[in-house]
This record gives C-alpha cells, structure tokens and sequence, in this order.
DNA sequence: ACCTGAACACCGTTCAAGT
DNA sequence: ACCTGAACACCGTTCAAGT
C-alpha cells in the first residue's frame, strides 16, 4: 500500500481505452475526442496525457484491443480432424464477431493515419488459424496462396456488408456460406491442378 | 456572354472535386480541408461555401469522381465469347486501379459518416460486370452469390493488401491469379452441386 | 504525483462588408 | 454575384498553477 501520495490515480489505462472503445462502438471515430473519452472515465482532457502520449496512440491502443479480442474469438482450440470444418467454424465467428463490433472492426483495416492504424503484423497475425487449416487441407506448397484466398474473401465480404454494397437483397448468411463452399472447392481444385 | 456580372466565378465545381481528389491521394484524408483546398484553386476557405453545402458533401463528390472512373475503367465494351476471360480482365483492371488511386479507392468502404460516403447504391453498381459475366458462367440461380463471391474476394484483397496485411512475402500478382482461378473453379463446381 | 483551467494553433462554418 | 476578413465553436495539445 502505498496510497499516501499527494493525488492518487483516479483512472488507469485500460479504463482509458475501454471507454474509447465504447464511444468508438456507440457513435463512430469522429466522437473519440480526448475530452469525450476523459469525460468518461471521470476527469479532464489534459489529464489523459498523464497515461496516453496522444490521440493517435489512443487509437492505436483501441486497435490492439479489438486485434486480441477477435484473436481470440479465432483461436481454434481444439483443432478437429476435418480442416474444412475448421475453416467453416473460424469464418462463421469471424463473421459474427465483426457484426457485433462494427466500428472496432473497420478500425483494423481503414485508412487511418500510420500512428493511429494497429500494428500491420498483428493484424496479419489473425489469418494464422486459416493458413494451419489450410496446410492441412492443400499442402505446404499453396497454404499461403489459399489462405490468402479465404481470408481476403472473408474480409471482403464483411467489409462489404458492413459498407451496405450488398444492395441486390438475397440471404447474406446463405451468400457467405456460398462463399466459404466455393472457395474450399476452388483453392482445392486449384492447388491439385497446378501441382501436376 | 454575360461577362459583365459584378464579380465573375474564380473557379469551378469541376476544379475543387478534382483538387480535393488530388490533396487525398498524395497527403490522405485529413489533409483535404476546405481551406487547403480553397488554396488549392486560388480562393480563400469561406468562398468555397458559394459552391458545396459543406465539406461532407464536397467529400461526398470526390467519392462519387472516383466510382465513376472506376466504372469505366471496369466496363466490358465489346464482352468476349468466354465469361471467364472477362472475368479476369475485369478483375485485373480492378486491382490496377486501386492501387493507381488507393486514397480514392478506400474512400468507397472507409468508415465515414454517411453524410460523406459516397452513395451505396453506386458503389454496388460497381459489381455489374462481375454479375453479368457469372450470369453467362454459372446461370441465372447462382449468378448473383458466385458475383458476390468474386467481388467481395476482389476488394477484401486489394484492401488487405493496401493495409499491408500481407505479412509473409511471396508474389502478390501470383496470389491474386491464384484467387481468381480457385474463385472460377469453386462456384462453377458449387453451382452445379448445388443445382442438381 | 496527479489533476485542472487557461491558452494556442487549427479546423468547419457563418456573416457582414467589400467590389 | 462572388469573394473576403473577422468571428465563433470545437478539437488536440501544452503548461503553469493547484492539491
């Protein structure tokens, strides 16, 4: 205990970048303000300079939270023996996830100033569980090719679909399920071909 | 000639959305302010309001200046007699573009308030080759879903890879030509399983 | 050791005044 | 009819002053 000094904290950090996520979540980039976030948390605007350099790396903070929250959605513990049941089962909570947190999402991936955007390997990082499947499902010699496939297709798809482009109607759930179907055929078909 | 009015337009609508275009693609986003694009076509800031309600609408302009080039750039005029060779030109010249105006391009799916996004409606029109060429591919009952997968593989790539998701090196071409092929050979095979 | 009000530079926007 | 400087509200950020 050391709770004699002259102004003790009355916020942390990681109250700091929760209440940014949140307002990021609830109103969208432009209301994470340092006063709208300091407001939250119970103190000034300059106060947060005490814990956080500046907004960019508050932002970046919010990222690398989101980041390790869909990593661990992701995480594929255990692996089954069927790696097409595996790339079903990470693409379907991929997609949830990304419709339960919308703006945290397109953080990751939007043009963002490079000292408000995440860490690029961190967000390469999430398709680890798709290139392990994909190894087993095509081989070493078009894992990452295949891999690449799913997973740019998988963001698309949210991407567009969290930007209203879908505008022909149909059943998106059933179109993202074509989509997985497709792709697990496709990268199947392509690799054995051009291994020949 | 009505020349003689008290003070003749020093500029254009045509010359502000075309000089907002240019400071997003060499500086991004937050560099495009009304008074920098004022300075940009010799007026100050508050006569840029003589012409564009605000600078979400003038935002809004330039996204529409990008869906339209990207349109054209995109259109199959003549079509050939083998969807899937359109199918690939189509695809070739999409990622041409993007990363010839990629400010402009992610534009289109950034997370902006919708007082600046350019219209959903446009930019999901963008897919119409696509959906015209899988019509010819794979027919009328899984046109629309096999286009769906094409598309949202197509942006979700060339947005990852403008976002430098791309981690683990090897040939960004080859892997894009991998796609599009397992793309073709998966909902060929998918639309036909499923159809019987 | 932490918090705050005041202050500064910058931005979007309005408006009365100029030509 | 169009353009401008001045002004206002808001934002990120700094800093001297408070406890």
């Amino acid at each position: 205990m050391v709770g004699v000094s002259p102004a003790p904290a009355r916020t942390s950090n990681e109250a700091i970048v929760a209440a940014a996520r949140r307002i990021l979540e609830s109103d969208g980039l432009a209301a994470v303000t340092m006063r709208s976030v300091a407001e939250a948390v119970g103190v000034r605007g300059p106060s947060l300079y005490k814990r956080v350099p500046d907004r960019a790396a508050l932002i970046r903070a919010v990222g690398a939270s989101v980041v390790t929250d869909l990593a661990e959605a992701l995480a594929l513990v255990p692996e089954t023996e069927d790696a097409r049941i595996d790339i079903r089962v990470v693409s379907a909570r991929y997609r949830t996830f990304v419709l339960r947190n919308p703006n945290g999402y397109r953080l990751l991936f939007d043009d963002l100033p490079p000292a408000e955007a995440p860490d690029p390997g961190a967000v390469a990082a999430l398709g680890e569980p798709i290139v392990g499947a994909m190894l087993r499902l095509v081989g070493p010699r078009h894992a990452l090719e295949a891999a690449r496939t799913m997973t740019a297709w998988a963001h698309g798809f949210v991407s567009m679909e969290l930007a209203g482009a879908f505008r022909l109607g149909g059943d998106l759930e059933a179109a993202y399920a074509f989509g997985i179907e497709a792709i697990l055929a496709g990268v199947s078909a392509s690799a054995t071909r051009s291994s020949r």
